[in-house]
DNA sequence: CGAACCTCCTGCGGGC
DNA sequence: TGCCCGCAGGAGGTTC
């Protein structure tokens, strides 16, 4: 389930190796994800990667004649470097063998990912990305904005945060997280959140962002022997997963309820 | 446009 | 120990 951190976290670590490589040979050894690997793919060899970059949860991968590839890790993807030479584990579907004797594996047990090849051209463009809402860590994710999209929404808003249209990168781990930090009850409709309340949780969902990303960094220390998991399930959550167990704030038991197809995890006391 | 619901898929945990 | 069942989830798509 990789949050925005832990794609973030991938990109950093899979950068330095890719950037400047030359595609030696693609292997496709499963083309069925969320949408099939793209059959130009094959076409990529001889190419160079010229850049890398990552948009919401996407990882954009641009190449010497400027087509790009567009990767998303989906609920159980991950991005992993090693040795051409070494074993094909269960659901490794791509193989990306490189000039510098590295092989980049995608692996992705739920087959959630994608894994695109896009014609030369302006990558915002394509249908995935063009309709996305602002980076939560950008300046342009401010208060008015979310109160802007709030106006209209009666949805809970945990739902809301998590639209892509609204804003990018807030999963179900870190929607609720953020409403915690902002002591903003899961269930309440946007539209009758008053402006300091959206503006602390403006603040609340960058700071949660900021600080996994932050633990992610630390924990990865050497991304070309890393299982390709970046260690950020070992950071200490507040709420969510812990139905039952004691607010760390104020004792009382964690809550849990489905909202929008998705569990949900609150304080009663300290979220209102 | 908004809201609710559906769908893809496999691993895992609970129950017995 | 083994088996069956149901749940989990990112996010686009569908329907009303």
């Amino acid at each position: 389930m990789p949050e925005l951190p832990e794609v973030e976290t991938t990109l950093r670590g899979i950068q330095p190796h890719l950037q400047g490589a030359t595609i030696r040979e693609i292997a496709v050894r499963e083309q069925r994800l969320r949408e099939p690997v793209s059959p130009t793919l094959a076409d990529c060899t001889g190419l160079r990667i010229t850049g890398l970059k990552r948009r919401a949860k996407y990882i954009i991968c641009e190449l010497s004649d400027h087509s790009h590839w567009l990767i998303h890790l989906g609920m159980s993807g991950s991005l992993r470097l090693c040795k051409p030479s070494e074993v094909f584990k269960k659901h490794d579907h791509l193989a990306v063998t490189l000039s510098n004797r590295l092989q980049l594996r995608f692996h992705d047990p739920r087959r959630f990912g994608i894994f695109l090849h896009l014609p030369a051209g302006d990558p915002t463009e394509h249908k995935l990305l063009n309709s996305l809402g602002p980076e939560p860590l950008s300046p342009e994710f401010t208060p008015a904005v979310l109160a802007r999209a709030f106006r209209t929404r009666n949805a809970p808003v945990k739902t809301v945060i998590m639209d892509s249209k609204v804003v990018v990168g807030v999963g179900n781990i870190y929607a609720s997280e953020a409403l915690f930090r902002s002591g903003i009850r899961p269930q309440t409709p946007a539209s009758k959140l008053t402006k300091p309340r959206i503006a602390k949780l403006t603040a609340a969902i960058r700071t949660v962002i900021e600080s996994s990303i932050l633990q992610g960094g630390t924990t990865l220390r050497d991304f070309l022997h890393s299982d390709g998991s970046p260690g950020y399930f070992s950071q200490s959550l507040t709420v969510y997963g812990r139905a039952g167990e004691p607010c760390r704030t104020c004792g009382t038991a964690i809550q849990q309820a489905v909202l929008g197809q998705r569990s949900t995890f609150w304080c009663p006391k300290c979220q209102r």
